[in-house]
DNA sequence: CAATTATTCAAGAGATCTATTGAATTAATG
DNA sequence: CATTAATTCAATAGATCTCTTGAATAATTG
């Protein structure tokens, strides 16, 4: 009556949830629809892989449940299929940033100036917009800034910062973020706008962390 | 300067962790490792894997940092490299629970009781063990119970329970656990001692979830 | 209704993963 | 120092995964 095989069919289950973030290419289209929804070919240009290849790779992230999707017109969209989903991701990059030293070593060399741009919490961040104390610009390209972005979040994709950069009050700090804790273009934002004497910092996180903390997400209307 | 391959790396990296989860059997020494240090053969025993099968798939968590070993007399003794790793199990856990289908029906089928035991937080099992309220009950294997296992606690094996049902004090509540949440030794005792009139419930979690909080462990010296 | 667009399906070559087997290490024991 | 015990290494066959290619499906447009 206790243990059969429920243990072993139990945990081939949740080896099957694993296998399906056993790819580079499929964490990066999850990363990608942990900013929200996104057609097929959006993803496959993200990525960098063939529509045929991203479709098949989606599809085995749809058959272990990590992903729904939706047809609209004669697109389809995917999205996470929950916060947990998020949850998962994140605890996948702490295991293998705290235990991997291959991934140490990437982040060092790519974002070295890391602790040097304290970030801040999103707490901190959401009382502050209250006050009225700071700018918040999100980084990210138009498209995704449309889907869904921090309330009263300024968009301003890299490429431009420098030509509007007069959109942005001088007096006041301003915060950027983008898709997430390994989000380069954050980075390169602050570090910027901290060349042109604007005070500038990060937010800790990228979009789907704000949104699993429980804070509002706007999203604007195409 | 921005993001050559350093993303697709990262994300490479990332997949190398999940792909050490993405295998039943690798997941199942895993979570028998949560529960402490266990040597090789022990570890095979517990698996039905042959040595050098479960040899070579400890050396595939080693590889991702999921787990260390150490060597003492002529064995080698695993564990895992932290509580992060535990918590990834738990993630893990959780997504495939609440996405797979297939989840559902194998834990509907075998632990069909489990809402009918109401399990108790591990905070308030704290309080009441300090209160002298309860008879902590650890039902798992002796060797596991010397391994680690609650202050207090008392050791019956499950298929001893009947046996030294006098060993448990009539007039207290019982609380039993063992592995982890699908772990069904706990299940199993609480039906038993009810069935014998002791109250009896279960603890939320088993003991990696209890030293996952942070709460104190003991272990018996061999 | 034909042409176009977005996505999915199907099949195959090459790489990777898994379990098995037997030999090689390494440490303890008599 | 030979023997034994615990673990690891190495090689192999069979299964599974990944990418590519080209065709099939389904919704939209002219």
């Amino acid at each position: 009556m206790s243990t059969g095989h429920f243990k072993h069919d139990l945990f081939s289950q949740f080896a099957r949830v694993a296998k399906a973030l056993s790819n580079g290419y499929r964490l990066e289209l999850l990363e990608f629809l942990a900013q929200g929804e996104r057609s097929v070919d959006a993803l496959a240009q993200v990525s960098g892989l063939t529509v045929a290849n991203t479709s098949q790779h989606l599809q085995q992230l749809r058959q272990t449940g990590l992903v729904i999707n939706r047809k609209a017109g004669h697109k389809v969209y995917y999205r996470l299929s929950g916060m947990d989903v998020s949850a998962l991701l994140g605890s996948l990059r702490e295991v293998a940033e705290r235990h991997l030293a291959d991934v140490d070593r990437l982040v060092d060399d790519y974002l070295k100036v890391k602790d040097s741009l304290e970030p801040i919490p999103a707490a901190q961040l959401l009382e502050r917009v209250r006050d009225g104390l700071v700018t918040v610009l999100d980084v990210r390209p138009p498209e995704e800034y449309a889907a869904g972005h921090l309330p009263g979040a300024i968009n301003i994709p890299l490429a431009e910062l420098e030509k509007q950069l007069d959109a942005l009050d001088p007096s006041q700090e301003v915060v950027a973020y983008c898709r997430g804790p390994h989000c380069v273009l954050a980075f390169d934002a602050v570090a910027k706008l901290r060349e042109r004497g604007v005070k500038a910092r990060r937010l800790d996180g990228g979009l789907p962390e704000w949104r699993m903390e429980g804070f509002p997400v706007e999203s604007s209307s195409t």
